[in-house]
DNA sequence: GTCTATAGGTGGATAGAC
DNA sequence: GTCTATCCACCTATAGAC
């Protein structure tokens, strides 16, 4: 676990997020970065290395944001409004989420990727189950249907939201959704 | 209004819609028509042209659903469903949305094709107000929010959905979705 | 670990024959 | 309207000096 500095600031451009995994090359993160592209293809040899650490990392440190609002707070709707939030922050830097970014290229993004894609929804929609179903059990959320269900219309919600404000370059379409998305579950 | 078969062939091809704006190239589209790279520049001078095009058909096509929605249908939650059957149908194509595609791929497509995509989205969710408002006067439909809110949320789950579902490729996440998108406007 | 230099390929795009 | 041929910019990737 050595800790390199060039390599974490690849890894942090974020180039991905905010245009797409096929709208961006090392030559750009060379030139963000102010290195030369070579030194990058030494952390990441190929492009494809490349993207399976950043889906890796950004799962990784999804997960930990998943442990810290656990750990944060006790009722199920602050959690999922800490949860929504994470949204936001990402919706205010001008990205969208990665994993969102990297489902629309899935159909050209190479096959290897796609476990590691459906790990992160998979965990996504467990954590979002856990949470709503734990409220509904001590009568903060209220729905039909199962908790299941409602995470996933939580969680696409989220990233179509997320997508579609960015689009339309409109936060307060997003600001909506999330109230509304809340709202629903009482 | 000229019909010409290769240059609606190059508009089907939906290379765009399967991969994403920035993964397919000319030659890509020539080897699946049989034709050469020269004769699709002959119809879309540049990339940018067939961009604008393919997205205003798209809108063209897609309202012209909506229109026949109306026609064939009378109930609000029958219109609803006849919407997410449009998704459906995407999704068993392998496909996601244009305009989420395109949504995801905004910060790497030049400027002008913006407020197209806004549309496109605009269109989507008066549309949705529209029925849902009108569920909720003859009783149909119940909720709380505003119906463009609610619109909003319907539109967003089922574009994250398409996108989640077609990353995890689980057809059954989708199917759920809908029901729950549905149940949750009753 | 970062650089220069370069290889080999593919991208979008154009000119001109047919 | 479709083709062949070609241009040039840029892509990913590698070799080797420092």
């Amino acid at each position: 676990m050595k800790s390199n500095s060039t390599r974490d600031h690849v890894l942090d451009s974020a180039l991905a997020q905010s245009r797409g995994f096929n709208a961006f090359s090392y030559a750009d993160i060379a030139s963000e970065l102010g290195v030369k592209k070579a030194s990058i293809h030494y952390y990441f040899p190929s492009k494809h290395d490349l993207e399976v650490e950043l889906l890796e990392r950004y799962t990784t440190g999804f997960i930990a944001e998943l442990d810290a609002i656990e750990r944060r707070t006790k009722g199920s709707v602050d959690k999922l409004r800490l949860y929504v939030d994470l949204y936001s922050a990402t919706l205010s830097n001008n990205r969208i989420c990665l994993g969102g970014m990297m489902a629309s290229d899935v159909g050209a993004l190479p096959a290897q990727l796609a476990p590691a894609l459906t790990f992160f929804f998979e965990k996504q929609i467990d954590w979002l189950a856990k949470v709503i179903k734990a409220g509904k059990h001590d009568g903060e959320l209220n729905f039909s249907e199962s908790a299941q269900s409602q995470a996933s219309v939580f969680l696409a919600a989220l990233q179509g939201g997320l997508l579609i404000a960015n689009a339309m370059d409109d936060d307060a379409v997003f600001k909506r959704l999330k109230k509304t998305l809340l709202t629903q579950l009482r």
